[in-house]
DNA sequence: GATGAATGAGGTTTCATTCAT
DNA sequence: GATGAATGAAACCTCATTCAT
């Protein structure tokens, strides 16, 4: 039993330091994986980042693919559980839309979702993985499409647009172009792009009679 | 004097097919850039879609970059062409962008804008060329720029969003994977679309009082 | 027998032009042969800095093999009928070889003597030719063996030396190296650099007692 | 301690099974050179003769050029080492370039040694590289000028001969050509033909008095 | 005869993946 | 388990040569 349960112990350590390298390297994989997008990501420079050997990539994930995928995926989980944080059933439709949207635009997750949906490499990669998204993608898209079918039922939202059309226009709203140009490069607050954009997709950009 | 005709005559023969084979390396060019990317699009594959050795395609452009960097300039400036046909000064402001909206739906501009504008890849190869973008997508930034300003002189669109902001979003709308769920999957019609997405533009979500 | 004439007078006209294209195909590859070297002397260069289309230089020379060996070949004929003109059978041996020298410092000569001689790709060319060199060169090799077996045959020149290791090192005075450190990159005069290395080759460089 | 012993052991042998390689690596490449010129020394072919694939050529070498200039700077020093072993301060200047001329026939250095001095291609290498020759070269062509200008200075040596044709003459002395010729075609022996090449330099060809 | 567009072999280089140590 | 040297497929690009016009 002493045996075991030491078995035990150094098994379980051993598998925290093999859990603790796993999520060394993802996140290398992404800083890498943002920096340089998907071709210019190579195992090497993640390995030389984390500190192990090119080998010991291969020890987690079994090609670049899936641990390219394994990024994606991580961080929506990340995300999703974020979101289950700060949005309750009791906020409205509207502001539970526009709480995801500025969290979105927080962290730096809307890099990686414009990564994912904008880029040709990594759309194949999915494809060939019979899978259009990343199984949390998915969720994060049933979630929005539940929210607006909601918001419409109780009349708060138009209900002659198609809820589809309506979600794909709301993700839309997240552009790493936008963020880039007028975050990045003209300084405006990250809150006040977040308003402004909710604004659009919520009022238009007609002048209010 | 006949001579003169018929070498002038040779020479546009030449001239045209010459074109003509630019032309279809272009077209192969997008065709593959679309499918798989900047980076697995390899000069060998659009080569072998025209039917010519892979020579070829370096007796008109000199480079890979070259060749990309033509395929987006040659569809802005036929998009841009297109626009002046379909615009007029008289037309609202809302009205001209609705226009431009639609005609970017029609043709696959909405394709390669969307490549070039979120393709890490594409931004790199136009950066190193000492420049943001091919001119021409300039010009059509400046355009839409230019109606939202004059908008908001007459006071039809929304004054306290800056103009900046209102075209991002209004480039967001361009999103070829709202095309592919929504058109190709989903069978929607393109008109159809375009109408949701300008009126969720110029009017929001939610719902009119 | 007018038709006749004017037949061969037109060929003997067709002739001459082609014999002066052929002339200037052979100037221009030497031109660019010296520039770049034998595997950066491309017939597109040639072909342009004659004003040719690259087919025609083909219709002179069937390959870029042919085309080089023949730049060699003329010039090496030229070199030994300028000899032909300066020396006679009652100039000393050692005159008859100053005079060699020197005139192969003054042309370009001894930049294509030491380009042959000393660039692998133009052996190769030679032996795969089955020819060590072309027939003009041996026949200098040829004429200078003979100088030098009437030197010795004179007791001019040192008769423990075999006449073949005495012709290598006539030979080696002409570096190409030499002539561009000290002519070019120094600004010594040729004839100065020729009245040197004469002095070396006949009395060495040891301080005559 | 027992650890790290092996673990020094084990590095060491992998650093010595590494060193072979390069040197393999190298000896191979040397060989392509020599035979075949700059250009058509293929990373191919030296990875084929080595028994190796292309790619490992690149974990050494980080490019041809980087190969081929490794190649010269490996010589020179070698041959440089070796002139240390045999020549002493208290040799006459006269005896120490005969000891030189004599080495630099004994290796294969006279090939590399030509090569390096009279290809364009190679020239080009390294003046691209920003430097005229691989350092250690230029190191050999200051030894020779600095015991040429002690042998001046002792009165040995013809003081109205600049030192730079001097050393030029000394240089040219060294030929592939001749080595080929007469070492190799003719079975002269290596030994003969230094001897008369010195002796033509000190001397000259000219029967003595 | 002259042209020059087309060809395609061949060269350098990168990098995901494997496997002996 | 960890390593990293080795692999080799695949990409871009050049240029001697051919041949239809």
């Amino acid at each position: 039993m002493e045996i075991s349960t030491t078995r035990t112990h150094t098994q379980t350590l051993k598998e925290k330091q093999r859990q603790e390298r796993e999520r060394l390297i993802l996140a290398a994989a992404e800083e890498v994986l943002y920096e340089n997008g998907y071709h210019d990501t190579s195992i090497d420079e993640i390995a030389a980042r984390v500190g192990v050997a090119k080998g010991t990539v291969y020890l987690h994930f079994s090609s670049k693919e899936d641990l390219i995928a394994a990024v994606f995926t991580a961080n929506f989980e990340r995300f999703l559980r974020a979101l289950d944080e700060v949005i309750t059933e009791t906020m409205t439709p509207r502001a539970q839309l526009e709480t995801i949207l500025a969290r979105m635009y927080e962290g730096y997750y809307v890099r990686l979702i414009q990564l994912l949906y904008n880029n040709a490499d990594l759309k194949k990669l999915f494809q060939a993985r019979k899978q259009q998204h990343p199984p949390p993608w998915d969720a994060l898209v049933s979630r929005v499409i539940a929210i607006l079918e909601a918001g419409k039922a109780r009349g708060d939202f138009d209900q002659h647009t198609p809820t589809k059309v309506m979600a794909s226009a709301f993700f839309c709203l997240l552009s790493p172009t936008s963020y880039e140009r007028l975050v990045i490069a003209e300084h405006m607050e990250v809150q006040a792009l977040v308003d402004y954009l909710g604004r659009i997709y919520f009022d238009g950009v007609t002048n209010a009679k």
